[in-house]
DNA sequence: TTATTAATCTAGCGACGCTAGATAATTTCA
DNA sequence: TGAAATTATCTAGCGTCGCTAGATTAATAA
């Protein structure tokens, strides 16, 4: 009697479909472009039956950020792990960072800018986000004494980065060198209580 | 015959209201509540009046936005003329950047955030936007070799701790330690060339 | 087979940005 | 001064949006 399984799987088929609709859409076209007719289309249903997956439009945009901060963790670990000492993953991760936000502006709006459900530092934060935050944490920790506050302040600065390089504020061709300033600001503060 | 200078100011004065209407609703109701018909209802004109003013919408946008960048500029000059020397300039500079972003959200989000005509770092960039800029690296450059790639750095960390902290992503309450961290990287780490 | 429930669709509401074309006010000039 | 040209402004509406009520079809249960 498996058809309540196969329905509920068809259903989580058709809501993946959607999300990657939705992100492709996005990434090609802006975020402007993601409209539910237009989503309907690409799924070929109607559009009430996007109602029946997500509350309203911001849902689906969550759903694509929760999608994005799961790979963006990803990346984040791979960078960290392929590198030979601690400074080297600091960088490692500055870069792969900056690297993600830029080559998948859409997914990085999403996670990051665009308005979504996503509830962050506090109790009933998503594992998804809590997992990125570890990520970063985890390179971060051996320079400082105050994990979260250096992690918060790291993630801060290379999300500047990223918005205002994305948006055309800073030059790009500086974006080494920024980054360079960056890690090098942690290595030589990290460890100082004065901070 | 003062009709057409009259006229040019009856003009410029309509012009101040739509850009004046825009920032209050947005401040009030968030940006989405700001339509071209709400406005054409606040100034007691028609809707196509509006566009004798502004190309679109987001030209709307771009006005208030560049008012912003005018008194932020105000108040980071003003920040660090209070300042007794230049490691508390750049700190209050620093605080007050974070005070002018939290407290005026939608303004920032018109400067930072939302797509606008304004265009950055090329050569037609508006003086008030330059002006901003220049705000940022006088408290920079008594810390650095190169004054443009600090500043752009410098700037990215507060706008990410800003955008950040602004939507919900970091915690409020540590927000004064970590910008003690920013203020010291840049003290201790500027001056190096390795940078 | 019929009654019930679930799945899906059609059609439309109110609001959006924006604009064509009509009207009213003003200015120009014979 | 009075008709013609120009400018200022409005009404009305196009196409699109997010979203939903109510009808319809398909699947399940009795």
């Amino acid at each position: 009697m498996g058809i309540a399984e196969r329905k509920g799987r068809d259903r989580a088929e058709r809501e993946q479909r959607i999300v990657a609709a939705a992100r492709v859409i996005a990434e090609r076209e802006g975020w402007d472009a993601v409209t539910i007719r237009r989503l309907a289309n690409e799924i070929e249903y109607s559009q009430p039956v996007l109602y029946a997956h997500f509350e309203n439009r911001t849902a689906i945009v969550s759903a694509v950020a929760v999608e994005g901060f799961q790979e963006f963790t990803l990346a984040l670990r791979e960078a960290a792990l392929g590198a030979t000492d601690t400074g080297n993953a600091l960088k490692a991760v500055a870069l792969a960072y900056l690297a993600f936000a830029l080559s998948r502006p859409a997914l990085y709006e999403a996670m990051f800018i665009l308005p979504t459900d996503l509830r962050f530092a506090v109790g009933d934060t998503r594992p998804e986000l809590r997992a990125a935050f570890g990520a970063l944490a985890a390179v971060v920790a051996p320079f400082c004494v105050d994990t979260d506050l250096m992690t918060e302040t790291f993630w801060a600065a290379l999300h500047g980065l990223a918005a205002l390089e994305g948006s055309g504020r800073i030059r790009p061709s500086a974006r080494d060198a920024r980054i360079s300033l960056v890690i090098q600001a942690i290595v030589v503060c990290g460890n100082d209580a004065s901070a």
